[in-house]
DNA sequence: ATGCATGAGCC
DNA sequence: GCTCATGCATA
């Protein structure tokens, strides 16, 4: 933390432009071979001769795209393999739908069957969460909420009821049904506990992104509207990423409750004025965010299909050759393991085919 | 919507 | 140092 850069970025994010979502529904994905593209096009992007230099800023050539999905290679072995919160977390949980499926291992191996039951056999559903950690303890020391309004802090802005009305159905198609088989006569009594199928969860993603749209409210204002309504605040991007189901199961399933709360309020509230809180932001030094040139991309990423587990040292080579720093290296690192981890690409593997089973590349990082 | 970053908890 | 939850900054 000594590192800060003396730079007076002060809250500009606070504005949530309430046209935001109209423009973020872009996230159709198509269909592209993880290994495949992204050889071609990292190697494309690559000089020639593997020289990591070259410094042409290309960011926007593919930056939001090339999943490698490790999943190609089947079930990969988890090196670490400790009976940890990992496979706690959703060992337990996944695959219920496959009966071949020897889902009776202590430690499942992967969270990859996110979205890939549609089975409604909620009868499995262990209490992962539950043994997790309570939900409501999350105390962010450094937010200090200008005093939580017990009036809570739904204030549908002047835009909402034209919004609610002029709401363009399904623009992605699925999205149709709004009113319709998701939350009309379903036993939805336990709303606050009992933890969710993925499937569940899936509907539930749904259903609240549109309920929050019709209702006129940007991602970032629900966010703030949690730390008003429970002194959780969250940000634009967490709720984003709760409905595109990019979360964890069990976070997912920690949010749900609060989210599910924030729909009734908003439901009931509407027309009752309130008072809008806006939150001040903190003054949180943070490091400059670190462009990583794709080419360099590629080589993180061919490096991360050899090995997503690096030693330090081998941490440190890369980082060296690469010309950036062993932390960023080390970050990179670890944000791809956690995007591996939480599997839902936009319309993914509704009914997988499989991947050719056992060739784990391997497991062991070739020493220097 | 997403890439890089921080920090807490764990081993 | 890793995982995991989370978010600032940015494409």
């Amino acid at each position: 933390m000594a590192t800060a850069a003396s730079n007076p970025y002060s809250l500009l994010g606070s504005g949530s432009l309430a046209h935001a979502d109209g423009a973020g529904m872009q996230q159709g994905s198509p269909f592209r071979n993880p290994q495949k593209l992204l050889q071609s096009e990292y190697l494309q992007g690559v000089p020639g001769n593997g020289h990591p230099l070259g410094h042409h800023w290309v960011t926007s050539l593919s930056d939001g795209g090339p999943w490698p999905s490790a999943l190609a290679g089947g079930p990969l072995e988890q090196p670490d393999v400790k009976p940890g919160r990992e496979d706690l977390q959703l060992g337990a949980i996944i695959h219920h739908r496959s009966p071949h499926v020897s889902h009776h291992s202590p430690h499942a191996n992967h969270p990859s069957a996110w979205g890939a039951s549609p089975a409604h056999s909620a009868s499995l559903a262990p209490p992962a969460a539950a043994a997790g950690q309570p939900l409501n303890v999350y105390s962010q020391a450094g937010f200090a909420v200008g005093g939580m309004l017990e009036h809570g802090g739904l204030t549908p802005p002047p835009a909402a009821a034209a919004a609610a009305q002029g709401l363009h159905p399904g623009l992605r198609g699925e999205g149709g049904g709004e009113h319709g088989e998701l939350g009309g006569h379903h036993c939805q009594d336990h709303s606050d506990e009992e933890t969710p199928t993925s499937d569940e969860l899936e509907q539930f993603a749904k259903q609240f992104k549109q309920r929050r749209i019709k209702l006129g409210f940007t991602q970032a204002d629900v966010g703030l509207a949690l730390g008003t309504l429970y002194g959780n605040v969250f940000s634009q991007t967490t709720i984003c990423r709760f409905e595109a189901l990019q979360l964890s199961f069990k976070n997912m399933c920690k949010l749900k409750p609060l989210l599910n709360k924030w729909l009734e309020e908003a439901d009931s509230s509407t027309g009752s004025p309130t008072s809008i809180d806006k939150i001040a932001a903190q003054g949180r030094k943070r490091k400059k965010r670190t462009s990583i040139e794709v080419s360099v991309k590629g080589v993180l990423e061919t490096h991360f299909l050899k090995c997503p587990k690096p030693a330090a040292q081998e941490i440190s080579s890369l980082a060296d050759s690469l010309q950036l720093e062993k932390e960023v290296v080390r970050v990179w690192f670890c944000n791809r393991r956690q995007k591996e981890k939480r599997m839902t690409p936009p319309g993914e593997q509704p009914q997988h085919e499989v991947y050719s089973h056992g060739v784990k590349t391997d497991t062991a990082c070739h020493d220097l």
